[in-house]
DNA sequence: ACGGATTGCCGTATCGGCCAAATGGCCGA
């Protein structure tokens, strides 16, 4: 099991403590402990084999035992008897935004709502502005708050996805009667967010295949099984289908069930125009109905006469003309990162000391690295005032001389307040290396107030770079209304860069403003904006959504070696 | 529930904005 998933049965087990409206230090104590399992430096299940889970701060007895509990059993009775305690439904009214644990024990007592429907229903119905605390306003916010949420119901961040298909890719691949195996749909695309998990095996013995599918410890129910399609349930609710196909036909089958249907119409009308007909089973000569081929995909595309596209691009938004004229961008990888340029340390809301993060970076092969606590608005994260940033910056100076082994470069993430003045004097600010500013609040201005936001820190000329740019987290809250296309040309005039957080959370900048950022020739910087040293390693989601992007190295800030990114620096700051 | 000093008990993120009610709870960062 991992991490994340044994910390989301602690970040239930919190939600429902609290709508119960129980002892609020209780609750903490379980969100604290679900941060803990998110951000451990090992896996839980070896730490508990260790013995170590009991050094972690915030984790103590009960929570140890709950812990080897959900390790061994998948579950633990307390979770169970929670869940049981309360309406299902609520628990997902937790996710509608500015719905807190107090207003679903409101509308639950007073109205006996137990569900998202249940909840429209009372907010059209105009029952939840007769309730205390709440009025038209609320009703009406509430109310598209609910829409928003259904937007995005049903999809799961790849960052929870992946994992998953990546595990049953893993054990199933072992089974002897896969032949070839691999994730299809858009989970192969990389998508930011995946509506369920495709799975094709090419394979002589579908039923053989099905049985080890269905049978792994993942799979919680069998929604259907047929002779060569299947789909479960997993534990944590995300759709599985799994289809079999024979070898001859894996390549075919890969293309068409990866898609996009875009992408996908435009092959087929392309095999078309030349007497071939392309289908999940192969490539055919129209004439003779001869196959030609659909082992691999590779053989799909040749038959069109282009190259192997990556999946990423499959979208049709010009992949099939690039790479018919030979102009295929060579996508960025995981490899060529070459630095950080986003993290957080314990001075405000990481869990790791500095020291800790830089030998993890260290460790990670880094060229360099930038320290990038949060500012002093951010109170929660206890962010940094002027005189605890430069505390910090002689730390780093120190840690930097000490170690010689890597460049640190000090920074910071200085949070945007709503004017668009920046939250530290711009003098401190100069006297760092890289400087971010973000945006943490009031995420609800009227779209050309938060435009002029974001222009004046983009022209404050002390910002080298605008972090997570459209501010959304994914499944909670869509960006903020703002005239994106605008900072982002503005930036480019200007010559700073953009980051891609590649939080899983986050995927911001997203693929499309990432190819108008490449577009403009404004460099990118794909962050991992860690808050703990094992989260400095998740560097693939924000590398997947750069090459949905378009993204070379060379469109990449940290893509590039020390020297050339402190020519960009010091040319930056003298322009 | 956890951690730590008081070893059986006590204290434990912060703070501003919003909205409904006219000061205060709730939410989110």
């Amino acid at each position: 099991m991992e991490n994340n998933e044994v910390a989301a049965i602690f970040h239930e087990m919190a939600a429902i403590l609290e709508i119960k409206g129980e002892n609020p230090f209780r609750v903490r104590a379980f969100k604290r402990v679900a941060q803990a399992i998110e951000t451990l430096p090992e896996r839980a299940s070896t730490m508990a084999a260790a013995g170590t889970l009991a050094r972690v701060p915030g984790i103590g007895k009960g929570s140890q035992d709950r812990i080897t509990e959900i390790l061994t059993s998948g579950d633990c009775a307390d979770h169970v008897e929670l869940r049981a305690s309360i309406p299902a439904g609520l628990l997902e009214l937790a996710r509608v935004e500015g719905l807190g644990p107090r207003t679903i024990a409101l509308v639950y007592n007073e109205l006996g709502v137990t569900s998202l429907d249940e909840l429209e229903a009372a907010a059209r119905g105009g029952q939840i502005a007769t309730l205390p605390r709440m009025g038209e306003k609320s009703q009406a916010k509430l109310l598209t708050a609910v829409e928003a949420y259904r937007r995005q119901a049903g999809r799961v961040r790849i960052g929870d996805a992946l994992p998953q298909g990546l595990a049953l890719l893993e054990a199933l691949g072992q089974h002897a009667a896969v032949q070839r195996i691999d994730l299809a749909g858009s989970s192969r695309r990389r998508r930011d967010t995946i509506g369920d998990l495709d799975l094709l095996v090419a394979s002589d013995d579908a039923a053989a295949v099905m049985d080890c599918f269905v049978s792994r410890p993942a799979v919680a129910d069998v929604m259907l099984r047929g002779e060569t399609r299947c789909s479960v349930h997993l534990r944590g609710g995300l759709q599985a289908d799994l289809r079999v196909v024979p070898a001859a036909s894996f390549g075919a089958a890969l293309h068409y069930f990866t898609g996009s249907k875009m992408h996908n119409i435009a092959i087929r009308d392309r095999a078309k125009r030349k007497g071939l007909r392309i289908n999940e089973y192969g490539v055919f000569d129209e004439a003779s109905g001869q196959q030609l081929g659909g082992a691999t995909e590779e053989q799909i595309f040749a038959a069109v006469g282009l190259p192997f596209i990556p999946p990423e691009l499959r979208e049709n938004q010009g992949e099939i003309e690039a790479a018919a004229a030979g102009e295929l961008p060579r996508l960025v990888s995981e490899q060529d990162l070459r630095g950080e340029l986003h993290l957080h340390t314990d001075a405000t809301d990481g869990k790791a000391t500095l020291r800790e993060m830089v030998a993890a970076a260290v460790a990670l092969g880094h060229e360099y690295i930038a320290v990038t606590d949060h500012s002093r608005a951010l109170t929660v994260t206890q962010g940094l005032d002027e005189r605890r940033l430069r505390e910090q910056v002689a730390m780093i100076r120190a840690l930097e001389d000490e170690l010689g082994s890597i460049r640190i470069l000090a920074g910071i993430e200085v949070d945007i307040h709503a004017d668009g003045t920046l939250d530290l004097d711009h003098d401190a600010l100069r006297e760092l290396d890289w400087v971010i500013a973000s945006v943490h609040s009031h995420f609800n201005l009227p779209a050309q107030e938060q435009t002029r936001r974001l222009l004046a820190a983009v022209e404050s000329g002390v910002v080298d770079c605008l972090g997570h740019p459209s501010g959304r987290i994914l499944g909670h809250r869509e960006g903020y209304p703002v005239d994106l296309d605008r900072v982002i040309r503005r930036a480019g005039e200007l010559g700073l860069a953009l980051e891609l957080n590649g939080y899983p959370d986050r995927l911001d900048l997203d693929a499309q403003h990432c190819r108008q950022a490449r577009d403009q020739g404004i460099p990118v910087a794909i962050n991992t904006d860690a808050h703990a040293t094992r989260q400095l390693a998740q560097r693939q989601y924000g590398v997947y959504t750069a090459r949905r992007g378009w993204l070379e190295p060379r469109d990449v800030l940290n893509a590039r070696p020390l020297a050339e990114l402190q020519a960009w620096l010091a040319q930056r700051r003298h322009s």
